[in-house]
DNA sequence: CTGCTATATAATAAGTTTGTTATAGAAAGG
DNA sequence: CCTTTCTATAACAAACTTATTATATAGCAG
């Protein structure tokens, strides 16, 4: 799952969720995109490289424009990883409910697993 | 969105992930978890350290041990932010369509907003 | 061609992360 | 008590991140 690292490190930033809420608007420009971010374009230009190798954004040439937007099924693979992780979660949860209770009611044996 | 941070950070690693892995078959104590990955204790106690700092797991006094587990409800804000992401990512792809339809075929026929 | 605009890349500096080993301390067991 | 086990922390190095400025490239306009 080499894709997960690079998504999850992309949502990582806020600055790139930042770009990602206002992708969420429509299509913008790199230079539309650095303008209210209080950053260099170089570093709007990385984030955004950030984010395209994630598979997050998609870029397209419109002369010397390079406008962004957001990648359909972008998340798909972390959808799914978050979706196990989440059954795990309460899985664990029901199933430790009964270990936890015995914790604080000591009325036996210690077997977990 | 504070936590949006530590959690996705959390995530973008790896090996935290596998240990979320484990720790979804059962709750684990510190060297239960560093003994398959081949990473010293010390190691797997800041990874433990990271996840705990972002909710996603919770820990345990038993003794000298500190059993790990899955946090429930851990990825909330994580889920309903995703779940944003997807809705706007789907949203400007059946917008963007058309205009893509258009630059592919530039009969200037319609227009969106 | 000349210059302007939009973007990318290089060089670099600062800050963060992640691993290591060595060590400290707390609980358990002889 | 002494020893072992389990975990946390400190000190440090290597690797990565993210920002900056300066510069390069590519298209557009005159």
């Amino acid at each position: 799952m080499k894709n997960l690292n690079a998504a999850f490190s992309a949502l990582a930033d806020p600055t790139r969720r930042a770009i990602l809420a206002r992708l969420a608007l429509g299509e913008a420009t790199v230079m539309e995109l650095a303008d209210p971010f209080e950053m260099s374009q170089p570093a709007v230009s990385r984030h955004l490289k950030v984010l395209e190798g994630a598979g997050l954004i998609i870029r397209r040439a419109e002369g010397t424009k390079r406008p962004c937007r957001l990648a359909p099924d972008a998340i798909a693979e972390i959808d799914q990883w978050l979706s196990w992780l989440r059954e795990a979660m309460s899985r664990n949860f029901d199933r430790l409910d009964n270990v936890l209770a015995e914790l604080e009611n000591p009325k036996g044996e210690k077997n977990v697993e």
